[in-house]
DNA sequence: TTCGTGGATTAGACAAGCCTAAATATCGTC
DNA sequence: GACGATATTTAGGCTTGTCTAATCCACGAA
């Protein structure tokens, strides 16, 4: 059994791994708001349980238990969230903290329940993938708005920085996850790109914004 | 903020205190799997917190505030213990140690928002009473079915001690909360009980059982 | 009233998590 | 290839929550 420490410094290395190359123990330590020593105490101690291996100097890699043990924390907090968001009417800028609370309360029971009264849901509020029981993971191939061409007509996929002040702006622009929107102008001093979503007018989001937007083909 | 251990004995103190007319040291430790000397730590932080009265070798009183908050706690505990059996189909033996780590999730707008969305039920699956957003408590007047005599015709209130074995044999019974049923004989032998289900045939209940009902009159 | 007993508290220790400050390693730049 | 900036780890310390063992106290029995 793992403690609630020990599982939010696992979900941030596979969130880490999973963003990008490598989960740095600066990364690490900024997104629990902790300060790297601390970090370093607890890679140390997931890699003696077997969750990952831990190259001093060099960087970590999950083993497969540890990836099994992340994914399980990365469903239930999504479990969660699309609870809080579609049951009990909270707004996707919401559920963020609560969720981090919520997933470490482990009973598979609990879990599965849970999932089938959502009607398993396959994406979270936020166009996140939710892994299945055993882990699974439906991919999808997207890409950023902000690598759209002219002309180019999408669906909005998942936000990929929660920020409340994303997802507020996103609100109010009327920007929704499966919003289907053409690519009408690329502005290139600024980045900026004026997009027609498909019920509405044309308007601009900056550089910013359409750089967190992931997208689908339409 | 209290910590997860600081709610538990709380907790602890406001149910001794409601179950009986004291809460010693001894019984919170044997409540909590912990030791005697463990709990009088944690009752000098409390009393330190303003949660309670500690008396050294007396006893200990909750102040208002420390009875406030125990009160939301049992309100989340018995929010979540519905919540699992009426949306998630849990049986009403298998939710106690679930809710026993929900209730320490604290966001206001979170509880309030599971009481509306389980309709503001005014007790939980074992017929416990689920205070307000404000602490209130629908009062009933209840008594032991084994205090009751020949003839009387009582209704299930609430049972009082949710122990598994106890909840799967009133399952195996045909015991719900709610059950109306009639006392048609009380052996003085043994204290044992006969009693006639409304539909139904009758059996006999031993007096471990009886003392554990809680009835009001149907 | 005195005593024995059992519950309660205190004393002292330890592990978990976190911190700051100091030491150490890596890596891009000259 | 040495240097300095930056990341990482180590050393040492603090707090919280728990334990065992020792001591203290209340209370009922004699
Ligand atoms: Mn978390
Ligand atoms: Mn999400
Ligand atoms: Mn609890
Ligand atoms: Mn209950």
């Amino acid at each position: 059994m793992l403690t609630r420490s020990e599982e939010d410094h696992l979900k941030a290395v596979y969130t880490l791994l999973q963003e990008g190359d490598s989960a740095s123990t600066k990364d690490i330590a900024h997104r629990l708001r902790t300060k790297a020593s601390s970090v370093t105490d607890m890679l140390k101690k997931l890699a003696e349980k077997g969750l990952l291996k831990h190259e001093p100097y060099y960087g970590v890699k999950l083993t497969a238990k540890g990836r099994s043990h992340a994914l399980q924390l990365v469903r239930r907090h999504r479990l969660w969230e699309t609870f809080l968001v579609q049951r009990l009417g909270f707004g996707w800028d919401e559920v963020h903290e609560v969720a981090e609370q919520l997933e470490h309360v482990a009973y598979d029971k609990l879990t599965d329940r849970l999932d089938e009264y959502l009607g398993k849901p396959g994406f979270d509020p936020h166009g996140d993938p939710i892994p299945d029981r055993h882990g699974r993971i439906r991919e999808r191939k997207t890409h950023r708005l902000s690598a759209c061409a002219t002309g180019e007509v999408v669906r909005i996929a998942a936000v990929s920085e929660t920020t409340d002040g994303l997802l507020r702006l996103l609100d109010a622009k009327g920007l929704r996850i499966g919003s289907q929107l053409t690519v009408q102008e690329v502005h290139a001093f600024d980045g900026s790109m004026d997009i027609k979503p498909k019920n509405g007018s044309a308007f601009s989001v900056s550089k910013e914004v359409s750089h967190h937007l992931q997208v689908e083909p339409a």
